[in-house]
DNA sequence: GCATATAGTTAAGCACGCTTAACTAAAAAG
DNA sequence: CTTTTTAGTTAAGCGTGCTTAACTATATGC
């Protein structure tokens, strides 16, 4: 609590040139692939979640479901989605991200990490150390997050 | 070296997930104001920058001038942008957030923040000091590598 | 079992950003 | 001074995603 200043300080800083990059990437990648920046942002989604119904992502994306509904045609006509009926509520699509798809995202995702990779490399292996353990502490304070809500 | 897939893992695994709820902290927040994802790109591109040409977000957007052109046209009647001549060279212009501009973007870099709060309140003082330095490592690893250019 | 709610689809219409192409104006090259 | 290059603008046309509204089909409540 009493530290939080200097916390922000030190990882705004760094997040803010983060969420830069990886934005400016992921624009680049989704104009060399055939997809647009919506598709991607679903894809994404979906690469998180392994598998969702319609209304789940409309909520996530902050859409209709018409629009996810019409989103998600063009990406199955694509071969990067699949859609199958929910076999305990005939209603619902259970929608998953197709083999085509899923290597598709992790190539972006890779691209991405290639600057991370940099850094990485530019560190002392004590300095990846201190790194690498930060991260394991971040992971943990977001599991404990999560379960408490 | 030999540490990097350790490093790796645990890294990339914390990103993807602050990656992802980024990007979806980013679509709600233009989705609330009045612009779109591309304004929105953009007007982070000058938040970083301070200002800009017409080209250089060009180059930086991956689009035409042309359509960068209309972009800025439509942010500078939306007066979050201004556009001025360039004094020493009269054919090309300076792009830069207005101060409603600035203070939208810094308002949806604070959005985005809430989460790390989140997590941030999460840890223990130690744990934050922890962070914190790591932090410090990656930012002037990023200074060593964008020096080394 | 009938009424209502829920899950998703389809179609019409609109707004937006992008591209190409033609253009203006200023700088650089010769 | 003339030619060429560079910086940016403007306009037409296109594709895409989004919304609303009407619709189908399954599930739930009384």
């Amino acid at each position: 609590m009493t530290n939080s200043i200097q916390f922000s300080r030190s990882v705004r800083k760094w997040m803010n040139t983060f969420v830069h990059r990886s934005m400016r990437d992921s624009a680049r990648f989704v104009k060399t692939s055939e997809i647009s920046m919506p598709q991607f942002f679903m894809l994404m989604h979906l690469h998180q979640r392994e598998h969702c119904g319609i209304s789940d992502l409309s909520e996530h994306m902050d859409t209709s479901t018409a629009a996810v509904s019409q989103l998600v045609d063009k990406l199955v006509q694509a071969d990067l989605l699949l859609r199958s009926e929910d076999p305990n509520d005939r209603r619902a699509k259970k929608v998953e991200l197709s083999p085509k798809g899923k290597t598709l995202i992790e190539k972006g995702i890779e691209e991405r990490y290639r600057w991370v990779n940099e850094v990485s490399n530019a560190l002392s292996d004590e300095e990846a150390k201190k790194v690498a353990e930060a991260f394991e502490i971040l992971g943990s304070a977001m599991k404990r997050i999560e379960s408490g809500k």
